[in-house]
DNA sequence: CCAAAGCTTGCACACGTGCGCAATGCCCGT
DNA sequence: ACGGGCATTGCGCACGTGTGCAAGCTTTGG
């Protein structure tokens, strides 16, 4: 039984004769708003249900100026807050009848320009970018082809992509009178060695509202965005004098791990000797050890933001749209009345 | 400047037109080994850069019996071991030139089915199912049309599938092992109310290897399979008499909530009062906060031998491949000299 | 009973590509 | 010089589909 195994997908016109109907018949079964009597409908759904009949998409994106398929950029789909990303804008696009390509950039900008040709190789609609900086002539192109391009978080505006982001010097300053409020004297704001713009926004901001309000803070970046980086931050700042009694972690992964270290390594108290507040919202924030105080991003928000922009068809002006992250009150953070 | 944004793709016969070649020119040298002399090569190359052209895969996988295009249906990405396969899947698959395309079912059995009909219109190379019960007549279709279905942790073995699985049996046995080792004497088995094959796998194959062993698990299910079951969890087994002291999770994310509960609501002391073993070993499993003993599932292997299934174009039998889960040892349960 | 109008249906073209086939040009050995 | 072999090139077909157009059929109104 060495039969060669080819594809041998079943095609409109096997179905039309079987059904005894010309092919038309078929595509305009399957075609909304086509116009086809009860009779011969029927005829083909029973005869493409008995052979196992599925439309070829890939045909169909050849012939239609759109192929329904979405491409979503992202690197390190472990961080929890990519994959609640991911989570939320495959569902969201698959309610409205699109599939999302997912390219996996692995962290360096260079593969960040292969996702974006393999978006043009197979003529998405649109391209989502979710992390890494993509190179702006390869933009253009996606923009020139009449691919819609979301950034999400970048600050250089690109001519013609829509721009989504985050509101993070507010939720920066925020953090500062929180944390000043909590009665925290010496701050500190703990960043990873990542150039990311909206982590550099977010500590910059930081940095800039201590200062307004007379304190100074230090700024540790330490390696990649992650858990094991809030350790060795933790580490660095409580190994000096002068230690810190007030955080804002750019990031909840960073956050968490930095308690941990605090709690574990250095048997500081949380809120007591230490105060922390993180960024995301994480799912693990909420955790019964860590109830992290943290800034929450509206992720449903921009995602139903991003499906409106796909589904709208009209060449709007590309426009930057800006949310707000609110804060979560939990249990890092001394309660107002010290 | 209202103009149409209308798709506007630039074509291989634009680009011979530039290049004053014929369009097989241009096909052959977007072909791998197709014979092109050096000079035309460039003059094709030149051309297709200067306008950005870049070759519709939609084309290509109409004619080609392969689109190059992997389906991975799954659910609940922001469980961390599902982030952590999709995470490597999607970047190996692109090392063996492939693109995922990610279909989150949402949990119900009949967006089953809808992903696997979306990977047969878009003419899948194979799909790749990482949770949900598929239907087995959904099943039959690809596999006649000739794509590949991979099945990752189901029982059912349906004609033609590859499937790949992990010894849940024996890593129940070692866990209920382990604990006795431990000193443990009165066991308890956590799972979900999924009915998900490896979980109920997990948690039958430890109450018989406990009953094996002379011993009595209880079993509790809550739920969803999430941190918050675990801490329900907690909560059943902790009110009644009788309470458990060595505790099998079937899963890492329902260990760290059935921590957190034991710890912060009953004052258990782990290892001390209460032993817990978990399965996946995912991330968290490793914070500080927990450092939970575990089993590790070797994500990265199955995913090779995923890569290796698709690359080889052979039609082998399909066989069930198994792979063995290995203990992760941390500080959830008391060393062996007790 | 007839004309007009509306609904269905089939034909044929187009989409952008890979590849088989034949033709052309070039190089080399005798 | 000449024939044979080889690399390169262009032509044209095929892949599976959506859709405009015209023809056929059915219904309706008078």
């Amino acid at each position: 039984m060495s039969e060669i195994r080819s594809r041998s997908f079943v095609s409109a016109q096997m179905v039309a004769d079987l059904a005894g109907v010309s092919r038309s018949a078929v595509s305009r079964t399957f075609t909304d708003g086509a116009s086809v009597s009860e009779a011969t409908r029927r005829k083909v759904l029973h005869a493409a249900d008995s052979l196992g009949y599925h439309v070829n998409h890939l045909a169909r994106g050849l012939i239609q100026d759109r192929s329904n398929i979405v491409c979503l950029v992202v690197s390190d789909v472990t961080t929890p807050f990519r994959a609640r990303m991911l989570e939320i804008l495959t569902s969201r696009l698959q309610s409205i009848d699109k599939v999302a390509m997912v390219i996996n950039t692995g962290g360096d900008s260079d593969s960040v320009s292969t996702a974006l040709q393999q978006a043009l190789r197979f003529r998405a609609d649109a391209t989502v970018v979710l992390s890494g900086t993509p190179a702006a002539s390869l933009v253009e192109t996606c923009i020139a082809s009449g691919q819609r391009v979301v950034l999400i978080n970048r600050d250089d505006h690109l001519e013609g992509s829509e721009n989504l982001a985050v509101d993070n010097e507010a939720a920066a300053r925020e953090a500062v009178f929180l944390l000043r409020r909590a009665g925290c004297r010496r701050l500190a704001v703990v960043s990873s060695e990542a150039d990311t713009p909206s982590l550099v926004a977010r500590h910059q901001a930081f940095t800039a509202a201590a200062a307004d309000a007379g304190a100074e803070a230090t700024l540790v970046r330490v390696g990649p965005t992650s858990y094991a980086s809030g350790v060795e931050a933790a580490r660095r700042l409580f190994s000096r004098s002068n230690a810190p009694d007030g955080v804002f972690c750019v990031t909840d992964l960073l956050a968490l791990g930095f308690m941990d270290a605090a709690r574990h390594e250095f048997g500081l108290a949380i809120p007591r000797d230490l105060c922390v507040v993180g960024f995301d919202d994480i799912e693990q924030a909420n955790w019964e050890s860590y109830k992290l105080t943290t800034f929450a991003q509206p992720a449903a928000e921009m995602v139903d933001h991003i499906a409106a922009l796909l589904s709208a068809d009209n060449a709007e002006p590309a426009e930057r749209r800006v949310f707000a992250a609110t804060p979560v009150w939990r249990r890092t953070v001394r309660p107002n009345a010290l």
